[in-house]
RNA sequence: CGGAGCGUAGCGCAGCCUGGUAGCGCAUCAGUCUGGGGGACUGGGGGUCGUGGGUUCGAAUCCCGCCGCUCCGACCA
């Protein structure tokens, strides 16, 4: 991409509804603008970092077994009617009506509608275990919409849900999920740690919310040091690593134990906030018998699957690995999910050799280049690349191209390092 | 849902109290100089002052309604 011609609108100034490093930050880098109250567009930069992490929760989905569908946003009263859920939800569900008065929503969760579809379509316990996930749009009318898109009505949300024969089946697919869940996060860049959570209005009696390390979170978290080390991520058999996971401390201030937290050695404790990212749930029969969900086990018995959801707040994570990663200067995005993985710093647009030392970078990196040929000062391009957060910059000036040099500074460790153009691409390429 | 505010140029704001030709900085456009951390100078463009009504000779300014947005609290992926 092209600076000169793109639709990256940056801010100098901070609007001043921004409270919060990741909003401030998302609107001064011009990848969002609001559009109502909690409700967001995505601009190119900001719609290529939501893509990216969406691409990873999809295949780190679709590595365990999970079939991916998409399931409408918009979905019939009746269906919520059937687990009671229509009226318990409350005012947070926004409820629509059409022009023949049949009464719809906009769905906030998916529960209802893939039990239904499942139910509809499955009828023998040869066809379980399922496990089909979606990434749509959800919509919670919150009462006080926040951060951003951190709490935002309108969000992008990775849900899946799992129908298994038995209770044995179910949590070992509970666990499956929870550690394809830790391989998404550790490739997204972040380190999101699961505390044991209360299940809420979803039900169940075994859930965990993974929650992301930021210094601006909503919850206070006590942890082990131990999941800094990621250790457990190389545990390749399930139940071992859920085992490993589940017995190193970690609790948000709701559910924190301090007689286990007194045990633990000085040295290996950490407090600190969180963002949660993520919450998955066991939650039995609830949707299955109360939306009349059963299927002919091998005795020729009817049964109803055990189930499971789990949630990625996909928009979320675009604002908490901000709050995560950021200096005042601006973002600092992990390599795997920033929009580009360079800037290109044409330091004097209009001389010859800057100009084609330039073109050639950008035509050797394509897509993963942004091409800072503006006529603007240095300085500015310098503030606007730190902004931004790509990973790389490679800053190219009529010194340097004289002599076939182009500078890399790495945007997370301020590092730089002069190298030949070959090896200078090698290094961004990774 | 309780409490408190704010809507004036793309962004940040002043003007309102005390009614009288709508301003400043940044951004933007043209030009000159400049050229390694949001530079300088000259000139230009851009506004139904959120909206509807009222008071008045005259309303951004005073009064009433409505809409939108934000902050604090309770709630929450």
């Amino acid at each position: 991409m092209r600076l000169s011609r793109s639709l990256i609108p940056t801010l100098k100034e901070t609007p001043a509804e921004a409270q919060i490093a990741s909003h401030r930050l998302m609107l001064r880098a011009g990848m969002i603008r609001q559009m109502a109250s909690g409700i967001y567009a995505w601009l190119p930069t900001g719609y290529k970092v939501l893509s990216k992490i969406a691409q990873i929760v999809r295949e780190e989905q679709d590595a365990i077994g999970a079939q991916e569908v998409l399931m409408p946003t918009i979905q019939s009263a009746d269906l919520w009617r059937e687990s009671g859920r229509y009226d318990a939800y409350g005012k947070e569900m926004l409820r629509i009506t059409d022009r023949h008065d049949r009464e719809l929503l906009y769905g906030p969760t998916n529960e209802e509608m893939i039990t239904a579809i499942v139910r509809d379509n499955i009828k023998s316990y040869r066809d379980l275990p399922q496990m089909p996930y979606h990434i749509q749009w959800k919509f919670r009318d919150e009462v006080r919409p926040r951060f951003g898109v951190l709490r935002g009505r309108e969000f992008l949300m990775k849900d899946g849900y799992s129908f298994d024969l038995n209770y044995e089946g179910a949590v070992h697919t509970y666990r499956t999920i929870m550690l394809a869940y830790m391989r998404t996060f550790q490739r997204i860049g972040v380190t999101a740690i699961p505390m044991r959570a209360d299940t809420g209005q979803i039900g169940g009696d075994l859930s965990h919310e993974f929650h992301i390390l930021a210094p601006t979170g909503e919850s206070g978290v006590f942890y082990d040091a131990a999941f800094e080390a990621g250790d457990a991520l190389g545990v390749t058999d399930v139940n071992a690593f859920y085992e490993q996971v589940t017995t190193i401390y970690a609790a948000t201030d709701e559910k924190h134990d301090t007689a286990v937290w007194d045990g633990i050695p000085t040295e290996r404790r950490r407090e600190g906030r969180g963002i949660e990212v993520g919450q998955i749930f066991y939650f039995g029969t609830k949707y299955s018998e109360a939306m009349n969900f059963a299927v002919t086990g091998p005795d020729g018995q009817k049964f109803y699957p055990e189930m499971g959801s789990y949630g990625i707040g996909v928009s979320r994570l675009v604002g908490a690995i901000i709050e995560a990663r950021h200096d005042e200067a601006g973002i600092i995005w992990p390599d795997a999910i920033a929009p580009f993985k360079a800037a290109i710093l044409n330091l004097r647009q209009g001389d010859a050799g800057t100009d084609a030392l330039c073109e050639k970078l950008y035509a050797a990196l394509g897509a993963d280049a942004l091409y800072d040929d503006r006529e603007e000062r240095a300085g500015q391009k310098f503030a606007e690349a730190d902004l931004m957060g790509h990973p790389w910059q490679m800053i190219v000036g009529p010194r340097g191209a004289a002599a076939g040099i182009v500078e890399l500074k790495r945007r997370a460790t301020g590092e730089r390092f002069e190298l030949p153009v070959e090896e200078a691409l090698a290094k961004v390429r990774g």
